[in-house]
DNA sequence: AACTCACTCTCAACCACAGCTCGAT
DNA sequence: TTATCGAGCTGTGGTTGAGAGTGAG
């Protein structure tokens, strides 16, 4: 289902202020509001009630189609949902907490992230892409993000480079542009859908789509923050927001369904390459060399992998049953015929036991089985 | 309103053993 | 590498009994 907002990109959340659908873009421009995740079925309404059975997060209108169906359905472990976290915590800049970097320099580097004490400088310009893939990774653990463009503001964690990629609960977040032909709008750069191997180098192709302006460049600015969400996306706002100990403890408190939904919102700022030059459109320049790269979807990858999933969950749902299931039919064969007493199975001495008591008292053998 | 009692309903547990899996040899 | 062996596990259905639910007194 496409934004109500924007009618691009794909619709993640349910404002409760707006009543719409709306991407993580537009739910984000909108400020405070209350969100709630949408319903993995229609897709359309506010997901109140997380099935564990179903593994699925459905509005009232699905969660009474499919559970009140049968007495097994009903029977599901559900749970009531409330809306997302709608204070939406707040990074500093130059923080030793969070993403660090000059807010409005729009050159460079992607994120620092000093979250957990681990501080990390990424940067995506040119060949130092793969020098810094290397060194975050190693030569054997490729893992990196994938981005989603639909997606804006999201969650923040620990950036552990052995993690990445490999859990939701390590995972963490990225601005990345959200329109190729303007970087002036980003998304967020969610780390918990891993790019692995030359997937890495796409995405560096695609980040490295700059304008030819520096003024233009990757790193998302807070002038666009600003006029997006004023309230929370200034510079002195992350600042104090990012003090606040509420940030690791909300972090701390999403659950893994909640970080692999990617719905749970906390933003990051991205930081500025040191000593990285403006980069023209389609190229890369890093130390003043350059050389053109192809136009790579972000994220595609990502949103693919999503509805995926949802086509999977509602093939599953489509193919639930709820009669028994018998994969063995030898084994029923031969449980039916099988000699019981009260209901158990017997042992053959106990059934030929029974058989000489009833020769003995003269009397029929009564049945065993039905 | 709170409690007891009788009755109904639900469902996990029980049983034996053929067939399967998997590690050891 | 392949074959064999054996221990351990799985799944099958009817009955039972414990516990939950319900309605009347």
């Amino acid at each position: 289902m496409k934004c109500q907002a924007c009618q691009t990109a794909h619709a993640q959340v349910y404002c409760q202020e707006s009543q719409a659908a709306l991407c993580k873009g537009c739910s984000y421009v909108m400020g405070d509001i209350t969100r709630f995740r949408l319903c993995a079925l229609c897709e359309c309404h506010p997901a109140k009630v997380f099935c564990h059975n179903d593994n699925a997060a459905l509005c009232e209108s699905c969660d009474a189609d499919i559970h009140l169906s049968n007495p097994l359905a009903l029977r599901h472990d559900r749970v009531p949902l409330g809306p997302l976290a709608s204070d939406l915590p707040k990074v500093s800049a130059g923080s030793s907490r969070g993403w660090t970097g000059r807010q409005t320099d729009r050159r460079g580097t992607l994120g620092e992230s000093a979250l957990g004490g681990l501080h990390l400088t990424v940067s995506f310009w040119g060949s130092d892409l793969r020098a810094w893939a290397q060194d975050l990774f190693g030569p054997t653990n490729e893992a990196f993000a994938a981005s989603d463009t639909d997606s804006c503001l999201e969650r923040q964690t620990p950036f552990a480079p052995n993690h990445i990629g490999e859990s939701d609960a390590d995972a963490s977040v990225l601005f990345v542009p959200k329109g190729k032909a303007s970087l002036k709008e980003y998304d967020v750069f969610d780390l918990d859908n891993a790019f692995f191997g030359s997937d890495l180098l796409d995405f560096g192709e695609e980040f490295c789509q700059a304008p030819s302006s520096p003024s233009d460049g990757v790193v998302p600015t807070m002038d666009i923050m600003d006029s997006s969400a004023s309230s929370n996306t200034s510079s002195q706002d992350y600042s104090a927001a990012a003090e606040s100990p509420n940030t690791h403890a909300k972090m701390g408190s999403y659950s893994s369904q909640e970080m692999s939904d990617s719905l749970s919102y906390v933003p990051a700022m991205p930081t500025i390459p040191m000593g990285s030059q403006a980069i023209g459109a389609g190229s890369i320049s890093p130390q003043g060399s350059s050389f053109e790269m192809p136009s790579i979807h972000l994220g595609s990858s990502v949103a693919l992998d999503r509805e995926a999933r949802v086509m999977r969950y509602r093939e599953k749902r489509k193919r639930r049953t709820f009669e028994k299931t018998i994969r063995y039919q030898s084994r029923k064969a031969y449980a039916e015929v099988r000699p019981r007493i009260k209901g158990r199975f017997a042992t053959k001495e106990e059934v030929a036991a029974m058989k000489v008591a009833a020769a003995a008292s003269g009397t029929a053998l009564v049945p065993l089985c039905a």
